[in-house]
DNA sequence: GCCAACGTTGGC
DNA sequence: GCCAACGTTGGC
């Protein structure tokens, strides 16, 4: 299993509204960068991501799964875009803040620091244990 | 609201 | 295929 990290506006789309769409999901739709497209079509289903707010919020929220491999986005009759569908897990007892991520020396290398403006990222395993640890979830998500 | 970073576009 | 112009993202 691979990790991931999910970028929103919350005004665009919330961890609110992800939740609400429960386990039926939701395709993660107008990504228009292929970077991080190209990381959505190496995911697998049941991979897991993290769900972060950017602009308001700027902190990880909760747990996100890969529910459906990658396919054409539908809102776009652009063949160059695809997408998966994620579902929400749960909640992180604690967010954890874009602050508390660059003050921790071990994610100093986390795509969240360095690819700043990448909306779909990988996470390695190291790093989602500590960023669980930090959250409330010392076990692991 | 500003602006730096950076990805994309398009002229040559 | 280079690179300047432009648009967007996202932290502050």
């Amino acid at each position: 299993m691979r990790y991931w990290l999910f970028k929103s506006e919350p005004f665009k789309w919330s961890w609110e509204m992800q939740k609400a769409k429960g386990a039926a999901g939701q395709e993660w739709d107008g990504v228009r960068n292929y970077q991080a497209r190209n990381n959505m079509r190496t995911m697998q289903i049941g991979d897991r991501g993290f769900f972060y707010h950017s602009n308001e919020g700027k902190e990880i929220v909760g747990i996100v799964e890969v529910c459906e491999l990658a396919h054409p986005d539908s809102t776009t009759d652009d063949p160059r875009w695809e997408c998966v569908d994620i579902r929400a897990l749960r909640d992180l007892p604690r967010p954890v803040t874009l602050a508390e991520v660059k003050a921790e020396p071990r994610l100093a290398d986390m795509s969240l620091v360095t690819s700043m403006r990448l909306s779909v990222q990988p996470v390695t395993e190291e790093e989602w244990r500590i960023v669980c640890a930090m959250g409330g979830l010392p076990e692991g998500a």
